[in-house]
DNA sequence: GTGGCAGACCGAGAATTTCTAGGCCTGGGC
DNA sequence: GCCCAGGCCTAGAAATTCTCGGTCTGCCAC
């Protein structure tokens, strides 16, 4: 049996920074310098001899290639979660935790999102107390809510409903900048709408292509 | 986003020394010493806090949750080549290599195992020309060949088949000890079973339960 | 325009991880 | 009873990875 894979670390780095399209972010998520996501992403590149980013001066896109390779990675990473998590439960392997505040909650099936099967593996984490600060500090990946965000967070809306007392109400997904359209985001959009048939939604556009 | 997941060394490792049984052996495979090996693997079970072999003085088994974890962490690692080679061809991540010698061949559908779409990704290379020292060198996984193998390798018989010129001869697998047990070969003798309805044929036993 | 800033890149050196080497221990086979 | 195979251990070497400055480029506000 012959063997040439990339490593780990590198995969990972890649992830993260094709999630948040940015390798600060990225490095700030595992907690290392953006030099560390920068060398470990060109490695993967040299490894692959292939480019996964195109580098902008401000930010970064994914090639067509990387667009490709990402949720295959991701998938792979939930894959490895799972069979971890599976024969030693604590070791918690990798969260994307979704945050829902309680008046979202009442429109919502109880326990949405981690009842709904469909969400498997991608959706690993539930916090019913969320507010928009755990998005900002990064404590929660994204937050469903009635009512808009916030001009330095992303919001994607989902449809419009009724609350409790009857007023109409928007429900929105919170999160990051430029991570409504990661994997685990866009199952999540995916399952609202299919949920809440909507009456206004929002588009999820793919930024992730190649551009010229 | 959390993380919280083995290395991919400490994984490579484990896959290879539950594959062989021996620590010994999947250094060898791995091109490293049998040390860094047993570091990994010992590395791997402190992480994951769960044993994964029982050591004998004389060789290794795989305790239940190894076994447990052994096939989807396999899973994994073809996916992860599958994915990688998609979009870097030359890549080349992860190849279980399988020799067919030219009598054998001819009594198989033409181009097995590659065109058997059951066998991915398990299996990723066909050598045509392979005899039993190639076996034995590691340089192929395993070899298909009509007729009997060598004391120093494990033999697996099929079936008894009619060769090109009506002799009755025995279709056999053949690898490294231990070895006809690992997916990948039971994989291929399953297949063999089911094309070559078998007069006789040997037995898959699982050795790779834990003991006592 | 021009200054400030965000974000990526680079290189040197530090820190961490991984590997090797050599000796030890145990049990099976002759 | 001796020899050998195979895993274990530890110390030190080797390799990898990370951090820390410093640089460069283009955007934005003034």
């Amino acid at each position: 049996m012959t063997y040439r894979l990339p490593s780990l670390n590198s995969l990972r780095a890649f992830e993260a920074a094709a999630r948040h399209l940015s390798f600060r972010a990225a490095a700030s998520e595992i907690g290392v310098t953006s030099g560390a996501i920068s060398q470990q992403v060109r490695k993967l590149e040299r490894s692959l001899g292939v480019d996964l980013f195109r580098r902008l001066p401000h930010g970064l896109l994914l090639t067509a290639e990387g667009a490709a390779y990402l949720p295959r990675i991701t998938r792979v990473f939930d894959d490895l979660t799972a069979a971890t998590e599976e024969i030693a439960p604590e070791m918690n392997g990798r969260k994307f935790s979704v945050g829902v505040c309680p008046r979202a909650a009442a429109v919502l099936p109880p326990g949405w999102p981690l009842a709904r099967r469909n969400l498997e593996p991608h959706v690993r984490e539930r916090v019913a107390t969320a507010d928009l600060h755990e998005v900002k500090a990064g404590a929660i990946d994204c937050l469903v809510r009635l009512g808009g965000g916030d001009g330095d967070l992303e919001r994607f809306e989902i449809a419009r409903v009724a609350d409790a007392s009857g007023r109409e109400e928007r429900l929105c997904l919170i999160c990051k900048p430029g991570l409504a359209h990661c994997l685990q985001n866009a199952a999540l959009i995916a399952d609202l709408r299919g949920l809440l048939s909507p009456k206004t939604a929002g588009e999820i556009v793919d930024v992730r292509a190649e551009i010229g």
